[in-house]
RNA sequence: GGGCGAAUAGCUCAGCGGUUCAGAGCGCCUGCCUUACACGCAGGAUGUCGGGGGUUCGAAUCCCUCUUCGCCCACCA
């Protein structure tokens, strides 16, 4: 029967949450992770899996190392996102979130909310988390909410939180501002449209190239860079717009480069950061028109950026006539993509298109909902993030953190060095409104409270209505989850916490913010390490994504193989810091592996279990005499495997930790020694094979818990001597035991696995059934000492499948042979079904191998410079090796001739 | 334009600062239902470790360079 996890899984987990064993013990030493928070309104998929695995992993391990694991649970509003579900379900029924107005729209997110907000916690739970849900945060949570406000009130105070007007991107769909992060870059193939610019005095015209010929009409000027000849004419002149007529200036900035299209920029100041700051370099005075308007459609509807400060001058002169006409009545109302080929269109048809040229470029899109993002001149907040920067890099500097694997520390480095300021304010109503508060009278402050009148004048306040970013929110997620700003005992044991288990895409969002203000607010880091892991993709190595389809859900997975099969893979599969590649395509190909040794660990403890009287002695307890070569080699082995496992999860090297346990269990434990021991399970002697299997079973249940808690938990709890209310998930991590490691016990027992699979191999190589038994001779020579084999030749005879094995005896008749160690030699009887030219060929071969071998290795021992450059244990053990193949070598050529081979 | 990463068996990948490192899983071939396990057991085959150069006694492993992919950053009109 295989292992069912169906039935198992849910039972254990609900055992955990009734021991209360992911609640931090008392006393000992805190180890904390806090989750990132996963949005609200999320379901599982197999970021969240490979990520939760993951922390799942670190915290199951320092929990069973004895220290306090906190890891705490919770969730991100997740402004823009829940806002946009909550507005899609809407739109469904025919409504748009102005038909509900503010108050009953935050209601129905709320309504909404609590109704799903659970989903993605329960499906974290189903996979096997062991989070710490009796500290569950939201971020909109009241003491939350109340942290979010206190910081807010604190940068203002200091200066650090400012109105800016400036251009920043702005997403259509979404209608909220986004932060320079939120607006992803993606390579482009577009076009390079040359536009003719006629000159106003008619003496012709002059070309400009542009991407974004629909911003035209929100020109102000043209510029050149002063040092290129070809256009020094221009300077002073004026030219008109196409399609508007509107007048423009041209003149000279550095920052042109002679050599990108025709070297003349058109400045757009209102929809180009860049042509923003050239304007305002050269056009001091100029309006700034806003020519698309929030939705993305032409026209000119004022907005945010609408007040724009300074007054139109002379430098711009409006041809049409009237304010407000620079987009001519045809295009405006058209989305600006629609406005671009109807404008192309207009200018190849009056014949000022000179060319179209195929161009590469960047085009930002917004991160949630992919559209094109439009560059929009805008009043928002913005955080000054240079002095929060220098601190961080201070403490990165002294080593305070660091981040795992070291390869992202440029990538870091280079933003943290390049900070720029961060846009916090949203046109949502979904989130923490900005607490700022300003006066009839022009008052303006920040307020922890919401003041009905003004301090100052006792005019009406009215608040800011917009929303602050949610990683504004979640960037205290360290220390607001733990009652900051109260001073609260969770957060003096918490706080720093030790790792930050992440993806690398939130880098800049979450994880520099975080560190930023747990310098600012606490005083210091907020963990030690940050541990960027890997994404999850396909294996086009595309991104796993709701739109491509390429997604795996872990439920399917979890149904059809096991939550510890899944994590089996999430862990195995990826190298420190490696990508996780899945075939959505194959399930069976991608978490087969971590079913089958699931189920071989469940066959491994069927074996054991049955194995074992209610009363099995404990290893210590063992007489160390009746100990044989095959118990002393598994027992050292075991030694081995603790050390390499606990020193690999140090090292945040899981996947190295998960395969030598399996290795353990599979290979060694399973393949080896539950074989070598079966004979001896019954009668008097038998119970110290009991003893070790159960050490080792126990062992290997403990070393694999993080990676594959279910299984491990409820084979454990089957183990004789188990008290009712024990948890292997707070059981104690093994420990090496020097006294039971045995390097000879390694060397002779491998010596004995040797012969065995010589014999196996000469069997399969004649073909030889099974079914039959054999008999060898085994004839040592050098350090192969024949009591090695003596006392473990009940082993060899049954793993070998034989009928009887000679020690030291003389082979009788023909047989096929071969040779280890220092020319011993292990000989298998096959009168009758030998064929002399066969073993002549098979000895032949292994000559020749050896002779290489040899070759290679003499010439690396005659080689002066190795002999005396080399590490002298390199080289002493070069020529031990060499001394045995030699003798192996010999006694081959010895058997060849007796054999009468050519 | 800058930075980073990847190129190793048919597939997905290990190989953690050099001398049994040429590996694992899956797939493939040959035998086996050997009373824990066919989600298994035993035995096999497959790679000029992307190309070129260099350092060294010795290089998938370090340095340089080229090619191909991927990612991130940038005021690529």
């Amino acid at each position: 029967m295989a292992y069912d996890p169906r039935p198992v899984e849910p039972a254990i987990y609900k055992r955990w949450l009734e021991a209360g064993v992911f609640q931090p013990r008392p006393d000992g030493e805190p180890y904390v992770i806090v989750i990132p928070p996963p949005n609200v309104t999320d379901v599982l998929h197999v970021g969240h899996a490979l990520n939760n695995v993951i922390q799942d992993v670190l915290i199951r391990f320092e929990r069973m190392r004895g220290r306090a694991a906190e890891w705490l649970p919770g969730t991100d509003h997740a402004g823009i996102a829940t806002q946009n579900v909550v507005e899609k379900r809407l739109a469904k029924e025919g409504r748009s979130r102005f038909d509900l107005g503010r108050e009953r729209f935050v209601e129905e997110v709320w309504c909404f909310v609590n109704k799903t907000g659970n989903t993605i916690l329960e499906q974290l739970k189903v996979i096997g988390s062991s989070c710490d849900w009796s500290r569950l945060r939201f971020t909109l949570d009241e003491d939350y909410s109340r942290a979010v406000r206190e910081v807010f009130v604190r940068l203002w105070d200091e200066g650090l939180i400012y109105r800016g007007h400036r251009v920043i991107h702005w997403c259509p769909h979404c209608l909220t501002a986004l932060s320079d992060e939120e607006a992803e870059h993606h390579e482009t193939q577009g076009n390079l449209y040359h536009i003719k610019y006629p000159l106003e005095d008619g003496s012709g015209f002059v070309t400009v190239a542009t991407t974004r010929p629909e911003t035209m009409f929100g020109d102000i000027g043209l510029v050149f860079n002063p040092k290129d000849s070809r256009y020094k004419a221009l300077q002073g002149k004026r030219v008109k717009i196409p399609l508007s007529g509107v007048v423009i200036p041209i003149a000279t900035d550095e920052v042109v480069e002679q050599g990108f299209g025709t070297g003349l920029l058109k400045v757009t100041p209102a929809h180009d950061a860049n042509d923003f700051d050239i304007a305002r370099r050269v056009w001091p005075a100029s309006e700034m028109p806003l020519v698309i308007r929030e939705d993305g459609t032409l026209g000119e509807d004022g907005g945010h950026g609408g007040h724009g400060g300074q007054k139109a001058t002379a430098a711009v002169k409006n041809k049409g006539g009237g304010q407000g006409g620079r987009v001519p009545a045809e295009y405006v109302g058209l989305d600006r993509f629609e406005a671009r080929k109807k404008i192309i269109e207009r200018l190849k048809a009056t014949d000022l298109l000179e060319k179209v040229e195929q161009h590469k470029h960047s085009v930002r899109r917004c991160y949630r909902c992919d559209t094109v993002v439009e560059p929009r001149l805008s009043d928002q907040w913005f955080v000054t993030m240079k002095p929060l920067a220098e601190t961080v890099m201070a403490g990165y500097a002294k080593g305070e953190f660091h981040i795992v694997p070291e390869r992202w520390n440029a990538t870091f480095e280079n933003w943290m060095n390049n900070i720029r300021d961060w846009n916090i304010s949203r046109q949502l109503w979904w989130g923490h409104r900005i607490p700022v508060f300003t006066c009839a009278n022009g008052h303006q402050w920040a307020d922890r409270a919401d003041p009905q009148t003004c301090p100052k004048c006792a005019a009406h306040v009215e608040q800011d209505p917009d929303v602050l970013d949610t990683w504004f929110s979640s960037w205290l997620w360290p220390f607001a989850t733990f009652g900051w700003p109260d001073d609260t005992p969770d957060l003096r044991r918490f706080y720093p916490g030790h790792t930050l288990v992440t993806g690398p895409d939130i880098l800049f969002f979450w994880v520099a913010r975080m560190l930023m203000s747990g310098y600012k607010f606490m005083g210091q880091k907020p963990f030690r390490t940050v541990y960027l892991h890997g994404i999850a993709r396909d294996t086009k190595h595309r991104k796993m994504s709701k739109s491509l389809g390429n997604g795996i859900d872990p439920l399917v997975v979890v149904e059809k193989f096991g939550a510890d099969a899944l994590r089996w893979t999430c862990v195995a599969n990826t190298a420190l810091g490696a990508d996780l590649l899945l075939d959505p395509e194959d399930l069976e190909t991608t978490f087969a592996p971590g079913r089958n040794f699931a189920n071989k660990l469940w066959n491994i403890g069927q074996f054991v279990l049955g194995q074992l009287p209610t009363n099995v002695p404990a290893i210590e307890a063992v007489d160390r005499r009746s100990l044989t070569l095959a118990d002393r080699w598994i027992l050292s082995r075991a030694q081995a495997t603790v050390r390499a496992a606990t020193a690999a999860f140090e090292q945040f090297r899981l996947d190295e930790a998960a395969k030598r346990c399996f290795e353990f269990a599979w290979n060694e434990l399973a393949d080896w020694y539950v074989e070598a021991v079966k004979p001896r399970m019954t009668g008097s002697e038998a119970q110290t094979p009991q003893a070790v299997l159960a050490y080792c079973l126990d062992l290997s249940l403990r070393l694999l818990h993080p990676v594959v808690p279910f299984i491990s938990e409820e084979l454990w709890q089957k183990l004789p001597g188990r008290k009712a209310d024990e948890l292997l998930a707070v059981a104690r991590w093994p420990v090496a035991r020097p006294e039971l490691e045995d390097p000879r016990a390694d060397q002779e027992f491998g010596r004995v696995k040797t012969v065995i699979e010589h014999i196996r191999s000469i069997r399969a190589e004649y073909r030889v059934s099974p079914k039959t038994r054999l008999r060898a001779t085994i004839v040592t020579r050098g350090n192969d000492k024949v009591t090695t084999f003596d006392g473990e030749r009940d082993t060899i005879v049954r793993l070998a499948q034989l009928d009887s094995l000679a020690l030291d005896g003389v082979p009788q008749g023909v047989g096929a042979h071969a040779v280890f160690g220092d020319g011993s030699e292990v000989v298998v009887a096959l009168e009758g079904s030998i064929d002399v030219q066969q073993e002549c060929r098979r000895l032949s071969d292994e000559l020749g191998r050896l002779d290489t071998q040899l070759r290679s290795l003499a010439a690396r021992l005659t080689n002066e410079s190795f002999v005396a450059r080399a590490p002298q244990e390199v080289v002493a053990k070069e020529r031990e090796k060499e001394k045995a193949w030699r003798d192996q070598r010999d006694v081959l050529a010895g058997k060849l001739k007796s054999l009468g081979c050519s």
